[in-house]
DNA sequence: CTGGATCCGCAATGATACTG
DNA sequence: CAGTATCATTGCGGATCCAG
């Protein structure tokens, strides 16, 4: 078990951060191109898009196509790889929610007991 | 699914940190006191335990116990809810040790293409 | 032993302007 | 449309010193 711990670590590192998720979350329907990521995610920039499909397109969980056409059409979309990340994301979901309301309960109780 | 994109985003928050994840993996084996904890978490500040700590007392995640002796003798433990986290962060783990050598091949091409 | 308090550096993120 | 480049800001995390 405390194999786990290093893998889980660098898979933390790579979808722990701000937006990377919420991307997955977004390409789950199928392709999107650059500026439909860009309003279908809420606050994030044009940069931190941009970083970001890139370390993901790097990891290979995201696929970047580009058509040459006039103005450019470049389509992001979930690999393979990228898919199977849905599974444990999800597990973490299915928590996130069965646990939201007993999360906030402890904080009230912490933050009363002062 | 899109309904789990917040809670998603909340868990990541709480345990997509530096430490929080090495901290429950500390404490899968029973209660730990705080020394013991920094020793078996190599490379955790004095700081950052005390503040990862506090975090995941306030969310639910451990429990705190301090005997009064001298010196004195804090415990740390998983409470249920803590316990539950186990599940999805193995998950994440298997996922992790499964695709490893897959992300590390993609990120070779893709550097390799600059 | 178990922290609290303080200072500091760096990396991540955001805002803005510009380009093919 | 899909970025790149630059600057400003913020917060995380480490180091250190101090205390019950």
């Amino acid at each position: 078990m405390l194999d786990a711990c290093r893998p889980v670590r660098l898979t933390l590192s790579r979808i722990g951060d701000k937006w990377s998720v919420l991307i997955v979350m977004a390409l789950c329907g199928g392709p999107r191109r650059f500026n439909e990521l860009k309003r279908a995610i809420d606050g994030i920039s044009q940069r931190m898009l941009t970083l970001t499909l890139r370390g993901m397109e790097r990891d290979g969980l995201i696929s970047r196509t580009v058509h040459p056409t006039t103005p450019p059409r470049v389509e992001y979309a979930l690999t393979d790889l990228g898919r199977t990340l849905r599974e444990p994301i999800e597990a973490l979901g299915q928590w996130a929610v069965e646990n939201e309301s007993r999360i906030r309960a402890a904080q009230e109780r912490f933050d009363a007991a002062g």
